[in-house]
RNA sequence: GGGCGCUUAGCUCAGCUGGUUCAGAGCGUCUGCCUUACAAGCAGAGGGUCGGCGGUUCGAAUCCGUCAGCGCCCACCA
C-alpha cells in the first residue's frame, strides 16, 4: 500500500536517472517537426538562484510540452563565459592569496581563470538536472569551447572585413576599477543628491570674472575652453577674449556654440574634452587641445600637472578646498544628477577617450528591426516590441573590446612598421602582414598580437547559431534542421545585451531569425515586492526549496505565482500549494488504485460520470493548448489544478466511488484508470517527476517507456459535449444546494433526505440516480406537494424542498425569503425600467432586448414561486 | 526631458474588439467536520460602488479626457 503522504524525495532522483539512462532528453535531427530551445547560458561560475528556477521551469514545459505533441524536442544547455564577471572574480580570489593580476603574464592569469571555471564551471547545470530539466546533456556547450571561440573568430574576421568593424579613439565608458572599456549597455545611470559648484574664472588682463557651474570641479586641470551660447546678450563683452582657469591659471579661450543653454546654471560651460562626452564634441569642433588628466585607474596623471596620483573624488574635494582657500568659489548649491555606475564592478564610470574596437550597428539593425515590428518574431507580452522598437532605432556603435584576458582575444596583429591586419590563424596574419608590408622576409615573432579581448555578448548573440555549428559549418544537418529555433525564454533586462543581438546576427549570419518567440519573464521578487538579492538575504536557494516541497512543488509554486509578463511575487507558501497539489494526486491514485473490482454492469450513474468527465477533459486539455499557446503558462496550470482537484477529485471520483466494502465495476474502473492516465499526461510538463511516478504504477510499462513520450489527452472543444456538461453543472448546483441546507440545520451526512420539486418533474432516472448519491437522498420526488416545514432552495428557476420533520426554524425561513424576494424585485425593477426605456428599446440589439425579456420572466416566475412558498409557509 | 505600462475581494492576479461566462479565480479568512484516498484534507459561507473626477453611449471595469499614486525603459543639459 502507497503512503498517504507523497515523498518527492524518493521519487525524483530516481527517475531523473532512468530518463538519462534511456537517452530519453536527447534529440537528433529526423522526419519529424523539430522544436528547439537554446538555454540563455548562465554564467559558468554562477549558482543557481530563483530567476534561472523561474526561467527553467518555463523552457521545461515548453520543451515536455512539445516533446509529447509528437515533434522532436531539443533543449540546448550551457554556459557562458562572462568575461568581465569572471576575470572580477578571479582577480578577486587571487587578491586573497596576495596575488596581483598586474604580476602575472596573461598566460599565468588564463590558467587560473581555468582552473577557477572548471572548479566552480558547471555546478548551475548540475542543479538544473534537480528540477527537472530535460536538456540534452550531450550538447553542453561552454561560450569558450572551441567551436564556439572559432565562430567568433570567424564573425570578427568576417564583419571586419565587410567593413562593418573599425577601430579608432572614440570616448568610452571607461570602468577605473576592471580597468576596461564598457558598452553603453553596461552602464546604470542613477538619482543622486550632489553639489553644484560656481567657480571663478576671471578674464585674462581683467578684474572681471565669470562664473562657471560644474558637477565634477577637479576636471578643470583638464579644461581648454569656456563656452557661452553667442544669443546670449549677457556674454557678448566676452566675445574673442580669454579666460584664467581658477587655481590652474592655464588661460583658455571663449568659444560660443549654441550647445550651451542659457538658462542652465550661469550660462558658462567650462569644456573639458578628455572627459566628457560633449566637451570632446566641442573640442572637435574648435580645436580644442585635450588634456587626459586621469590614470587608468582613476587617479590624477602627469598630465594632471597637481594632485597626481590623487583618486578622482579625494581631489573633488581637495580642490574644492583650495579654490575656497584662493576665493574662486563663488557658491555651492544642492543638485540631483545622474550619475553613470558600472554594471558589474558598481563604481563610477568615467567617460574616457581611448582606443577601442567597434561594431558599426546602423545597418545592421535594420532587418533585426523589421522582424520584430512585423511581428516575423513575436514579442511576449507584446508591450517590449516598444521597448525594443525604441532602442533599435538609435542604436550608437558597439564598443565590442575590453581590455580583459579571460576572453576571446581580438583576432588582430600589429606590424613592426605600424598598421595591423585581422585574421583567424597567426599564420594567415602572417600572410596578409607581409603582403601588407611587401616584406616576405616578416616572421610570426615581428607580429604582436592585439591584447584586448571581446565582450561578452559578442559570443553569445551567436548562441543560436553556434551551438548548432551554423557559423563554422553554415549547411551541415543541424543547422539546417533546428535553425531557427522555436521559442527564447529569456528576462526582460538582457533584451538589448542579448535578444536585440542575437536577432541582429540570425540575419546577418543565417539570413533567418534566430527564434520564432520570445517570451518574456517576470523578475522574481520577494512577498513585499523587493527585487531578491544576496544583500537583502530575501532569496530562498531553489535547492532548498526543492528539498522541502519537491521539485514539482516549486515548479508549480513558481508558475502560479507567475503570470505572463509581470513580476511575480514569490512566497515560500506557493510551494506549498505546489507541494499539497501533489499529495491530491498522490492520494486520488492511491483510492483508484484501491478499489476492488468486480465483473458487474455498468450503473446507469457512473456511466453518466464517466460521459462527463471525458467531455470535461477533452473541453480543458483544449483550453490548455490554447493558453499555453499564448504562453499564459500561470492559467494553463491553474486550470489543470482545478480539473484535477475540483472536477476529477472531488466531483467524478465522488460519483463513481463505490460504496465501502463493495467492488467497482470494471467499466467504470478501467474508464477512471483511462481518465488519470490522460490527466497525468496532461500535468506532466508542470510537474514530470511525480506524473512518471505514477503513470508508471498504473499500468505495466516497457523499459525505457516514459510518460515523456506519451500522447496527450485528446482535445475538443464544445460541440456533442455541450448538452452532458451542462446536465451535470445543474446537478451539481442541486447538490451544492441540499449540502448548504444540511450545513446551515446541522444535519448529519448520514441522515438521509428527501428532495421534493414543485410543480416539476424529476430529473432523468440516471440524473437523479446520481444526486441522490451525492447529496445523500433517500428519494427524490417530482411535482411534489410542497411541506410547510421545509427547507427550500432555487437552482435556476426550479424551486427545491427539503421536507425536515423537525428542527425547522420557521421564522429564519421567512425571513430568508422575503430577503430572497426583496432581491428579485429589486432586480426586477431594474430590468423593467430599461425595457421601458424608449431609447433603449430602439437602439439596443435585438438579442440584447431579448436577453432582458428573459431576465424579466424569470425574474417573474422566481418571484412567483418564492411568494408562494412565503404563503405556505405563513400558514 | 521623452516613451511604455500598471491601479479590480485581505494578498496575487484574470477579465480579448463596450450588453447572461460581468463583477471572477487561486490563496487567505470565517463556520462545521479526524465522514476508511488525502487535516498537505472534506463540506459550507462571507468578502469589491473595478484608483478619483468628468465625458461618449440606450448601456462603461471595458472607449475618451483629466488628476493622483506606483513601476519600467530610454536620454550628453554642465
Amino acid at each position: 500500500m502507497l503512503a498517504t503522504k507523497y515523498d518527492p524525495s524518493e521519487v525524483e532522483d530516481k527517475w531523473y536517472a532512468y530518463w538519462m539512462e534511456h537517452n530519453l532528453f536527447h534529440s537528433e535531427p529526423d522526419g519529424r517537426e523539430p522544436y528547439t530551445i537554446v538555454i540563455p547560458p548562465p554564467n559558468v561560475t554562477g549558482v543557481l538562484h530563483m530567476g534561472h528556477m523561474l526561467n527553467e521551469t518555463i523552457q521545461d514545459i515548453l520543451v515536455r510540452r512539445a516533446r509529447m505533441e509528437g515533434k522532436n524536442a531539443c533543449w540546448v544547455p550551457g554556459t557562458d563565459h562572462a568575461s568581465i564577471a569572471t576575470e572580477a572574480k578571479v582577480v578577486a580570489k587571487l587578491a586573497k592569496e596576495g596575488i596581483k593580476k598586474t604580476d602575472l603574464t596573461r598566460e599565468e592569469f588564463l590558467r587560473h581563470a581555468w582552473d577557477w571555471t572548471e572548479h566552480h564551471g558547471g555546478i548551475i547545470l548540475q542543479q538544473l538536472r534537480k528540477l527537472g530539466a530535460s536538456c540534452d546533456w550531450s550538447r553542453t556547450a561552454f561560450t569558450m569551447d572551441e567551436t564556439r571561440s572559432k565562430s567568433v573568430i570567424r564573425v570578427f574576421c568576417d564583419l571586419y572585413n565587410k567593413g562593418l568593424i573599425y577601430r579608432g579613439v572614440r570616448m568610452v565608458n571607461w570602468d577605473p576599477a576592471a580597468l576596461t572599456a564598457l558598452s553603453d549597455e553596461e552602464v546604470i545611470y542613477k538619482d543622486e543628491h550632489s553639489k553644484l559648484f560656481h567657480l571663478k574664472y576671471y578674464v585674462e588682463g581683467e578684474d572681471k570674472y565669470i562664473v562657471v557651474a560644474t558637477t565634477r570641479p577637479e576636471t578643470i586641470l583638464g579644461d581648454t575652453a569656456v563656452c557661452v551660447n553667442p544669443n546670449d546678450e549677457r556674454y557678448q563683452w566676452l566675445k574673442g577674449k580669454k579666460v584664467i582657469v581658477p587655481f590652474v591659471g592655464r588661460v583658455i579661450p571663449i568659444i560660443m556654440d549654441e550647445y550651451v543653454e542659457m538658462d542652465f546654471g550661469t550660462g558658462c560651460l567650462k569644456v573639458t574634452p578628455a572627459h566628457d562626452v560633449n566637451d570632446y564634441m566641442l573640442g572637435e569642433k574648435y580645436n580644442l587641445p585635450i588634456i587626459d588628466i586621469f590614470n587608468p585607474d582613476g587617479t590624477i596623471s602627469e598630465a594632471g600637472g597637481m594632485y597626481i596620483g590623487h583618486d578622482r573624488f579625494e581631489v573633488r574635494k581637495e580642490i574644492i578646498e583650495d579654490l575656497q582657500a584662493r576665493g574662486l568659489v563663488e557658491k555651492i548649491e544642492d543638485y540631483d544628477n545622474k550619475v553613470g555606475y558600472s554594471e558589474r564592478t558598481k563604481v563610477v564610470i568615467e567617460p574616457k577617450l581611448s582606443m577601442q574596437w567597434f561594431l558599426k550597428m546602423d545597418e545592421l539593425t535594420k532587418p533585426a528591426l523589421k522582424a520584430v515590428m512585423d511581428d516575423d518574431i513575436r514579442f511576449y507580452p507584446p508591450k517590449f516590441k516598444n521597448t525594443y522598437r525604441h532602442w533599435m532605432t538609435d542604436t550608437k556603435d558597439w564598443c565590442i573590446s575590453r581590455q580583459l584576458w579571460w576572453g576571446h582575444r581580438i583576432p588582430a596583429y600589429f606590424l613592426p612598421e605600424g598598421g595591423y591586419v585581422v585574421a583567424e590563424t597567426p599564420e594567415e596574419a602572417l600572410t596578409l602582414a607581409r603582403e601588407k608590408s611587401g616584406n616576405p622576409e616578416m616572421q610570426m615573432s615581428d607580429l604582436r598580437p592585439d591584447e584586448d579581448c571581446l565582450d561578452t555578448w559578442f559570443s553569445s548573440w551567436l548562441w543560436p547559431i553556434s551551438l548548432f555549428n551554423g557559423i563554422l559549418d553554415p549547411d551541415n544537418e543541424e543547422i539546417k534542421y533546428y535553425y531557427p529555433t522555436s521559442d527564447l525564454v529569456t528576462g526582460p533586462d538582457i533584451i538589448f545585451f542579448w535578444v536585440a543581438r542575437m536577432i541582429i546576427a540570425g540575419y546577418e549570419f543565417k539570413n533567418d531569425m534566430p527564434f520564432k518567440n520570445v517570451y518574456f519573464t517576470g523578475i522574481v521578487r520577494d512577498s513585499l515586492g523587493r527585487k531578491m538579492s544576496k544583500s537583502l538575504g530575501n532569496s530562498p536557494d531553489p535547492l532548498d526549496l526543492i528539498a522541502t516541497y519537491g521539485a514539482d512543488g516549486v515548479r508549480m509554486g513558481l508558475m502560479l505565482a507567475a503570470p505572463a509578463g509581470n513580476d511575480i511575487l514569490f512566497d515560500d507558501k506557493l510551494c506549498e500549494t505546489g507541494r499539497n497539489f501533489c499529495n491530491k494526486v498522490w492520494n486520488a491514485f492511491r483510492l483508484v488504485k484501491g478499489w476492488e473490482v468486480a465483473d458487474a454492469s455498468v450503473p446507469a450513474e457512473n456511466a453518466l460520470a464517466i460521459e462527463w468527465f471525458g467531455k470535461k477533459l477533452e473541453a480543458t486539455s483544449a483550453e490548455v493548448a490554447d493558453l499555453l499557446g499564448k504562453f499564459r503558462l500561470s492559467e494553463a496550470l491553474m486550470a489543470i489544478y482545478k480539473l484535477f482537484w475540483d472536477e476529477f477529485s472531488s466531483w467524478y471520483l465522488e460519483m463513481v466511488k463505490p460504496v465501502y466494502g463493495q467492488p467497482l465495476d470494471r467499466t467504470t474502473y478501467d474508464a477512471t484508470l483511462g481518465f488519470f492516465d490522460a490527466l497525468l499526461r496532461l500535468m506532466h510538463p508542470f510537474m514530470p517527476f511525480i506524473t512518471e511516478e505514477l503513470w508508471q504504477n498504473i499500468a505495466p510499462r516497457r523499459e525505457g517507456e516514459s510518460i515523456m513520450y506519451a500522447a496527450l489527452p485528446n482535445a475538443h472543444e464544445g460541440g456533442d459535449g455541450a448538452v452532458v456538461l451542462s446536465e451535470i453543472e445543474s446537478a451539481k448546483e442541486i447538490i451544492v444546494g441540499v449540502r448548504a441546507v444540511r450545513a446551515q440545520k446541522n444535519i448529519p451526512n448520514k441522515e438521509l433526505l428527501v428532495l421534493n420539486l414543485v410543480g416539476a418533474p424529476a430529473p432523468s432516472e440516471k440524473v437523479s440516480a446520481l444526486i441522490a448519491k451525492m447529496a445523500n437522498l433517500s428519494a427524490i420526488n417530482g411535482n411534489a406537494e410542497k411541506d410547510a416545514a421545509s427547507a427550500s432552495f432555487m437552482v435556476g428557476t426550479q424551486e427545491y424542498n427539503i421536507p425536515l420533520s423537525d428542527n425547522i426554524d420557521v421564522e429564519a425561513e421567512i425571513a430568508r425569503l422575503n430577503k430572497d424576494i426583496a432581491y428579485y424585485e429589486g432586480f426586477l425593477a431594474s430590468v423593467e425600467k430599461k425595457l421601458s426605456n424608449e431609447r433603449f428599446v430602439s437602439k439596443a440589439p435585438a438579442a440584447v432586448i431579448e436577453a432582458e425579456r428573459r431576465k424579466q420572466s424569470d425574474a417573474l416566475a422566481k418571484l412567483t414561486t418564492l411568494r408562494a412558498t412565503l404563503a405556505a409557509l405563513s400558514k
